[in-house]
DNA sequence: CAGCGCCTGTCAGCGAATTGTCAGCTTCAG
DNA sequence: CTGAAGCTGACAATTCGCTGACAGGCGCTG
């Protein structure tokens, strides 16, 4: 899962970027309005956590623009405490949650992850593309039927490619998927993946589009 | 598994929660609605007994709040003596069983039992996962009918995992459920626990799935 | 109350699976 | 034809999970 933390005290940020580290979650932080409009904007987030006071650009402004535009990943909204205005203001902005400053980083895991549980929603548990089968709850994907054996960066990559069928994925979107915030590694990593994973599944399972990405499904010129 | 017992009289609360716990059971309590409504709608149990004459919010208004909420989880109801109008009420706010006040113990755990059973898809008070027989009922696991002595956190492992079948369980998932809220433990204390398991029962009852989690059932590569 | 045994968490080390890196090769577009 | 993009196999580093030993805590018993 991946975070985006917009929080402009940089201890603050750093405290509570750890401990969301540590429950698991890929975490990466913008420190002010502009390039947390942005990030949000352009990338793809499975929850967002949004701090109000910021420089530049306000937090309830990058809210209302992100709405504007069409995105809908779920936003966690930081107030200040009993600010009841700002609430009223937020829901019609379009936050999910609600979390009063200070807080119990207890209770910041908790509603993080109401959210991102209630935003997944019950989607299928299997997807099939092609001769594919991609079952979600073993977490096991099967090719004609026959069930193969997956590291779990290999799962990690066909099942996004799963959810994104028949749509090219450039290679920087699954780095990000991947990796997160961490650019340590070298532009080939994923390539050898890829190799891997064609060498188990078939090469034919995933498609190259030279100079575009990589997809699964019908993306034929 | 884990439970929320929600009950606003202490002494109550102590009595069930005790009885609970001796079924093997991970037992939290809420002790107003306040606080019953935030831990269901945030957390993962398995199963929520609720009371509904509560301080502040009221256990009903709870129960609808969750399940306006997209919330799924069973849900067992303590009603007064032949209130027949809360148990109609009751059913279109979504729950699942009901108990009369007052009521045996033992009436209270097989309910438990049974709601527990149903919404993990399983029909039979026994479970069976290869070699292995989980009866529920007596809290006991046999290999090939040979009845074994487990420990009380075993033997909410193997339920777990004999409950979920066939899926991945991730480590994360396991330690709430066994633990609960309390986070103090050391990550490897789970490892040593599905160890000490395979000594008992033998090294293929459980699975692992380097990357992903532990399992029980066919979820073999 | 002291002693004992069982249960369970912690520690340190080991072995193996996973994954990044490198170097050389192939393929494609212009 | 040529350079860049992508592929591949081998290798190495790192991470992850397993294990055996140990210790603290708790309840039971004499």
């Amino acid at each position: 899962m991946r975070l985006l933390l917009v929080e402009d005290d940089a201890r603050i940020a750093a405290d509570i970027s750890a401990v969301l580290t540590g429950a698991g979650y890929t975490v990466e932080t913008a420190s002010d309005g502009e390039d947390a409009w942005f990030r949000g904007d352009t990338e793809d987030y499975d929850l967002i956590v949004l701090d109000l006071g910021l420089p530049g650009l306000d937090g309830m402004s990058v809210l209302k623009r992100w709405r504007g535009n069409g995105r809908h990943m779920p936003v966690l909204v930081l107030t200040a405490r009993g600010s009841w205005a700002e609430r009223v203001e937020g829901i019609d902005a379009g936050a999910d949650d609600y979390l009063p400053k200070p807080f119990q980083f207890e209770e910041l895991l908790a509603r993080s992850r109401a959210l991102i549980r209630r935003s997944v929603g019950h989607g299928a548990a299997t997807i099939a593309v092609g001769p594919l089968t991609i079952d979600t709850r073993a977490m096991r994907v099967s090719v004609n039927g026959v069930p193969q054996s997956l590291t779990p960066l290999e799962y990690r990559l066909v099942s996004y490619l799963g959810h994104h069928r028949d749509r090219i994925v450039p290679p920087t979107e699954l780095q990000e998927h991947l990796y997160g915030d961490d650019f340590s590694r070298d532009a080939n990593a994923l390539e050898a993946l890829v190799a891997r994973l064609r060498k188990k599944l078939g090469a034919v399972a995933i498609g190259t589009r030279r100079g575009f990405g990589y997809y699964m499904g019908e993306s034929a010129p």
